[in-house]
RNA sequence: GGGUGGUUAGUUCAGCUGGUAGAGCGCCACGUUGACAUCGUGGAGGUCGUUGGUUCGAGUCCAAUACCACCCACCA
């Protein structure tokens, strides 16, 4: 015997219990079964000792409602999930907790810093994995990876010897973003540029031998011990004499050439621009062309290196003023004037970076973006919303080589040997201690890392086993949807296309859902340093999963951001609480539900139709928003039908015949709630997966958990138009008379009578097959059907329907003057009415051009609008008559 | 300098292929009727940023424009 539901709604009575029961069931875990479709989500993976935040909560949300949704759909659902190592974030709070102990990275070597970490690792790993699992997410953890993994490394080491092989990766001498404070080497992607106030110092360069001088301006003159060159512009004429000779670097008096390059602009700052290739990446690329060769004046902290005289050791801001001041006290210092610029910023800790040569691995980026480009053209690659294609594009068709190599120590090493005897490098899948050329054992691997975004760009495939071909990655693999932040496209879904592409000959997934951020109440983004965050977790304790899962898709669109309000979340537990009582009801009232009739001898009344359709007609219109990913439409979709539809209607329509003695009646209203309540609970599920197992659990009949259970479809024998008809109809009427008894404070509890005059049979028909309706819905004490309108004076108030007038006797609450006033409103309102649809019938161009059924449309409006109107100019003229008889 | 999104009721937002504007919250009035006061019933509230255009018809399509966000970009 299955317990009732509890009295009041609780998520915490079952929410952790039904987890437990899915996943110990192996509900989460899809087969390798070739008769079925597979349907797969890679879990992005979040940062291993991070803790969930509302963006994890909203795209777990999403995709655990697309796999409940496949899964039900009868598809093996694969959502594997997983956690991310997060080098230089994780290498960081490493290195701080060391810092509190008194130690460093350098102090305690390679080996213990690593040993370090993996207990952090250890420690803080599985916190996320939990506050994942109080969001209900139904991903399959046996199968759950970590990008460390031994077969994890083993897929990264393969991909960089491949592209290597391929002449794909390379090392070289580059301009790299360097964070002075992360002491790491990071890509393009990891900058951040910041327009920022600064100055632009002019600067006067003596020409040697001469008493001539020219003048440069650059914001940064603490770099100005790493010049080379001054350059101007080959069509400059003010300074075309001055190329080739030699300029004098102030403070140093180290002797530079002036060189002509197209690069410089004439008409900014003064037209002329000192080089200093070792800082600067354009400075750079002038540099290669006239062969400058490199000077390097910082260190890895960013202070001035021995390059640097008397400066050395000084922080590139300190020496910027120092310098400036020794510049103005020198005279050449020649003007200083305001300027504006983007200062580039690590994304980690936010320290203005660095550009500086560095002898740096980089990925070839250029062929392995073409496909990727193609990929999109062609559709095998979808954006959701689409517009973020045209981001994706524009960056993959600017792209520039990727930095790939770190120097930190909490990563995927460089599979990269340096033979110190003959100098050659290896790269290699295996590990080696001896050279491959000269046989030498004096051969040591690349201290580097690897950028933590080369490792979770290979996610899709290395997850399911590759480099090896296993049963999974031929089944699973690709993926189909993915579900990230747009914040997010250039660091990992960019990477895993191109990879996967490279490699795999594929797309790692043909849709990508992009959500948009979640922010605060104000439309702040969340961060820790506002403090502003809003936590899930304690959202989830007060107001359950569900209602906060709800509360993540709907309203709003994808791709946009939203403002969070734990008002709506409020508002969702209430709609959870609405569907718990809902169905306590209905198990109240089913408990003489099996020894009541047979199934055959069922007879379906006019709201049984009436709901089975509006069921039907919302089914598919469910169906084709989830796979459009029109999440929160659908949500909306069944919560309307729920509250209203069955809640305020069907349930309301349907009691007295659960009361009632009719034991077919009875027996086919249970049936029906049931029938309706099962598909809902179904088509519920993905969104509020644990309220809606719960009452599933203690329905009767039930053969199967409702996490597996079919998905519903239409059926086309559950159908009834007329009925449905007939019903809204009855609605209209019942809300008609609620309304006019709440404008006259007539209370509930007093009951009147209702005198309907139908025009017409059928409505006559719809109105006593209906009676019952009105007494229970309408406070209607007794209904009549009467013939003729006349007989109905002051002591009644009309209210005209389509076809119909229903008379209510409130005798001592009418005041005529008043109800004169109301119908000439009325009057009013239906004549603007057909004057709007008469305006359009007599437009030539509507009625040759639209199209029939709109047409028939209007004239129908027409003809229920004049009709209803000449009731109301009847009637209004009878009170007319009767208040002048009265005076 | 390029690009994208937003601008709809007091507020936060929906509104699919163009056909008389919707929801949650808030507000007002009434209501402990045997699922639910985490509720019910009724109500007030919008010239859909502005200006043009296409169309029989535009919140919905097109073009300008304003404001607010955001992204990208090597003018020192």
């Amino acid at each position: 015997m299955r317990e009732n539901l509890q009295k009041n709604y609780d998520p915490k009575d079952f929410e952790e219990k039904l987890y437990n029961y899915w996943n110990d069931n192996g509900y989460f875990t899809p087969k390798v079964d070739k008769s079925k479709k597979p349907y797969t989500i890679m879990m992005p993976p979040p940062n291993v000792t991070g803790t969930l935040h509302m963006g994890h909560a909203l795209n777990n949300t999403i995709q655990d409602i697309l796999i409940r949704y496949k899964r039900m759909q009868g598809y093996e659902a694969l959502w594997l999930p997983g956690t991310d190592h997060a080098s230089i974030s994780t290498e960081a709070k490493v290195v701080e907790k060391l810092k509190k102990e008194g130690k460093t990275k350098e102090e305690l070597g390679r080996e213990k810093f690593l040993e370090e970490a993996w207990d952090w690792t250890r420690i803080y790993g599985g916190r996320i994995k939990n506050q994942l699992k109080k969001l209900g997410v139904s991903c399959d953890w046996s199968r759950e990876r970590f990008t460390l993994d031994e077969h994890m490394n083993k897929a990264v080491t393969e991909m960089f010897v491949r592209l290597y092989e391929k002449g794909l990766i390379y090392r070289g001498d580059r301009i790299i973003n360097w964070c002075p404070s992360c002491h790491t080497a990071i890509s393009d992607a990891e900058v951040e540029h910041e327009e920022a106030h600064g100055n632009m110092f002019y600067i006067k360069y003596q020409i040697k031998d001469t008493d001539e001088a020219i003048v440069i301006a650059t914001t940064r003159p603490e770099t100005m011990f790493g010049d080379l060159a001054v350059a101007v512009n080959p069509n400059d004429d003010r300074y075309k004499d001055y190329v080739g000779k030699i300029a004098i670097l102030p403070l140093s008096n180290r002797e530079i050439p002036v060189i002509a390059d197209e690069y410089v602009e004439m008409d900014f700052g003064t037209g002329a621009l000192k080089i200093t290739p070792s800082h600067d990446p354009n400075d750079f690329e002038v540099g290669e062309r006239h062969d400058l060769g490199h000077l390097i004046v910082l260190d890895e902290d960013g202070r001035i290196n021995e390059n640097g005289g008397k400066y050395k050791g000084l922080d590139r801001f300190e020496a910027r003023k120092k310098v400036v001041e020794d510049l103005k006290e020198l005279g050449y210092l020649v003007d200083v004037k305001e300027h504006d610029n983007a200062v580039g910023h690590c994304e980690r800790c936010k320290t203005i970076i660095e550009p500086i040569i560095s002898k740096q691995w980089f990925v070839k980026m250029e062929p392995l973006a073409k496909p990727a480009i193609e990929a999109y053209k062609n559709g095998e690659l979808n954006f959701i919303p689409d517009r973020f294609g045209k981001v994706y594009l524009h960056w993959l068709e600017n792209i520039k080589d990727w930095c790939i190599s770190r120097q930190l120590w909490w990563g995927h090493r460089l599979p990269v040997y340096y033979c110190q005897s003959c100098g050659e490098i290896v790269v290699s899948r295996d590990d080696i201690d001896q050279c491959p050329i000269c046989k030498s054992s004096n051969i040591n691997q690349d201290t580097d890392t690897l950028d933590t975004w080369f490792s979770s760009g290979l996610w899709p495939f290395s997850t399911l086993g590759w480099p090896d071909d296993t049963p999974d990655l031929e089944y699973f693999f690709p993926t189909d949807t993915l579900v990230t932040g747009y914040d997010i496209i250039f660091f990992w879904v960019i990477r895993m296309v191109v990879t996967s592409l490279s490699e795999m000959g594929e797309v790692p997934f043909r849709d990508v859902f992009l959500t948009g951020l979640v922010r605060d109440s104000q439309g702040r983004k969340m961060s820790k340093s506002l403090g502003n965050g809003i936590d899930p977790l304690e959202l989830i304790e007060e107001y359950g999963a569900d209602a906060l899962r709800f509360t993540l898709v709907t309203g709003n669109s994808p791709g946009n951001d939203m403002r969070f309000y734990t008002e709506r979340v409020e508002a969702n537990r209430n709609f959870a609480n609405k569907l718990w009582n809902a169905s306590r009801f209905l198990l109240m009232n089913l408990e003489d539900y099996f020894k009541s009739l047979r199934e055959d001898e069922m007879k379906l009344e006019d709201e049984d139709k009436w709901i089975l359709t509006k069921l039907n007609d919302m089914i598919p219109q469910v169906n084709d928003n989830l796979d459009k990913y029109e999440l929160g439409l659908a949500a909306s979709k069944i919560y309307e039908f729920l509250w209203e539809d069955f809640c305020d209607w069907y349930i309301e329509m349907v009691k007295t015949r659960l009361y009632g003695e009719d034991g077919i009646s009875k027996k086919t209203a249970q049936t029906v709630l049931l029938l309706v309540l099962k598909d809902i609970l179904k088509l519920l599920h993905p969104f509020m997966p644990f309220i809606t197992e719960e009452i599933w659990q203690h329905l009767p009949e039930i053969d199967k958990p409702l996490i597996i259970e079919n998905w519903p479809t239409k059926s086309q024998e559950m159908i009834f138009p007329k009925e449905k008809e007939e019903i809204d109809y009855v609605k209209v009427a019942i809300k008609a008379i609620r309304n006019i008894r709440a404008e006259m404070n007539v209370s509930n509890t007093k009951k009147s009578k209702l005198i309907f005059v139908p025009d017409n049979d059928e409505i006559k028909n719809t109105i006593i097959k209906n009676s019952r309706k009105f007494i229970t819905l309408a406070s209607a004490e007794d209904i009549e059907i009467a013939e003729n309108k006349t007989d109905f004076g002051m002591d009644y108030v009309s209210i005209v329907l389509e076809r119909c007038i229903v008379y209510i006797p409130l005798k001592d609450l009418i005041d005529v003057s008043k109800e004169i006033e109301r119908l000439r409103k009325e009057k009013q309102k239906l004549q603007d009415e057909i004057d709007r649809v008469d305006n359009k019938l007599s437009n030539i161009g509507f009625i040759s051009k639209a199209p029939k059924h709109i047409i028939d449309e209007e004239k129908e409006k027409k003809d229920k609008y004049s009709q209803m109107l000449d009731s109301v100019l009847e009637r209004l003229s009878l009170m007319e008559r009767l208040l002048e008889a009265n005076k």
